[in-house]
DNA sequence: ACTATCGATTGATATATGTCAATCGATGGC
DNA sequence: GCCATCGATTGACATATATCAATCGATAGT
């Protein structure tokens, strides 16, 4: 795959171009220029945390110039662990996954990431190198962003050096809890967190469809997929939830709650 | 104890002040005195990361005259979870653990803190809120500062803020590191991980003496402290480690290597 | 010196979770 | 319509790790 390679190298401008230009030009740039005016500032506008709104009109216009709007099908690779930081990449549409990889074939899902996510972290500000890969679950749409634009950015305007700060503050906290969880809690437990998360903060409706494989589910929580496939079961038969395919329905919060609470 | 209390109410003045008047002040202020000048900096002048090597006199005139110099006994808490992150503490000398706190007793050691370290992350730039316990393992002195000079340095200083964000994200990659190793090796594994930690990160000596109980040792690795000695036995009947206390002498370090890389 | 105490150690046992293999159901070609 | 394929599910079994209880050794107090 041509994608493959210009991940690897893509500090070499002539594969970045080569892949640009096979992109379908044409409706990127549809996109880009519905939103020319304000672009990144107006990508975050409604009512998430936008580490973009405190930028001036030219130091906005500094990103919108040089970043790339590229669009990913499902199951292509967004970014990938150990290749070069050379961007921060933006998440305007669509549902990727962030993985960390260890020795074999253990993968460790960290989190999500939807409409409006910044991924910035993992190495972006130190040893350039990322420690995560970033896979597209749907279809995704987002920008890469050059660091060194970011960099520039930190380094005039110091509210927007705050809001990274604030940013990455957050996903460590989120890790934080994540580890917590992970270590300390019986299945049950990391199965009703992760319920809970994707019911409230990552689909934010109720039946949801998570769009992820059971392989998936189960990697967020660290668990086998035999194993998490039971707990599931447990939960359908004490009528917490209904589970249609990739389709889920919190019937019982509370109870979600309670065992989150127990272990 | 007084300092409990202190504590949990810092942001009251009154309160600090009765506690820094308790505390030998006369000691306190003879440590001050030795490094008024470029004191903060001074303290991280040894080839460690300094953040605050690029502030000017001026800046770190700011940060010298507000700070609070501390001295805690071994066990005392330097910082309590879910109290107000009103404070940037720095430790000058001595090591503490921090501690994430769970449910019941859970309690999982994220890392240890020794000289110049700096403990911002978990909730200072966001929330307002500690996620984590720090707690003095030996005498720890330390440096609190209080947050709003911090975010005063950060608005006036941008290559500051580019270190707190280089700092922020090499805790990010360590917790995440922590994570994988956590959730996806055997106990041996995680021994060797821990041990080689130790050895290298935190007391860069070989026979080191951990000052940590068994307990302690078992809760940075996530597992019992019945199977934490079991596998400690076993690396000892391999010829591996030598124990002796909470001494600790590393005698093939291979062998640490290839049984954090196995599992 | 005697006892109480506390951390370290060891052993026996229980259990949460992983592993392996088989089946099922749906989907997609041919 | 039949077969191949792949994810989901289920079951039997293995095992890594936790739990519980007892012992040991050192330290401190009386």
């Amino acid at each position: 795959m041509v994608f493959d390679c210009f991940l690897v190298d893509y500090t070499e401008n002539e594969l970045f171009n080569e892949y640009y230009t096979a992109m379908k030009q044409r409706r990127i740039e549809e996109a880009c220029v519905k939103c020319k005016d304000r672009c990144c500032a107006r990508c975050f506008d409604d009512g998430e945390d936008s580490i973009f709104d405190c930028l001036t009109k030219e130091e906005l216009e500094l990103l919108v110039k040089e970043k790339r709007h590229i669009h990913f099908k499902a199951g292509e690779t967004i970014l990938k662990q150990n290749t070069a930081a050379s961007h921060v990449v933006c998440i305007k549409q669509g549902l990727a996954k962030i993985i960390a990889e260890g020795d074999g074939d253990k993968k460790l899902i960290l989190r999500l990431v939807t409409n409006h996510s910044i991924l910035t972290g993992g190495g972006v500000f130190i040893e350039e190198i990322r420690h995560f890969t970033v896979q597209a679950v749907t279809e995704v749409d987002c920008c890469f962003i050059d660091s060194d634009k970011i960099y520039e950015l930190v380094s005039k305007n110091s509210r927007f050096a705050f809001e990274l700060l604030k940013l990455n503050n957050k996903q460590n906290i989120q890790m934080l809890n994540n580890l917590v969880g992970i270590t300390q809690k019986y299945m049950p437990g990391r199965v009703s967190d992760l319920l809970l998360y994707l019911k409230n903060e990552i689909f934010r409706s109720n039946p949801f469809d998570t769009r992820l494989s059971r392989q998936e589910l189960a990697d967020m929580t660290s668990m086998t997929m035999e194993s998490f496939i039971r707990i599931l079961k447990e939960f359908k038969s004490a009528g917490i939830i209904t589970v249609d395919g990739s389709n889920i329905h919190v019937l019982d919060e509370d109870a979600l709650n309670l065992i989150s609470k127990k272990g």
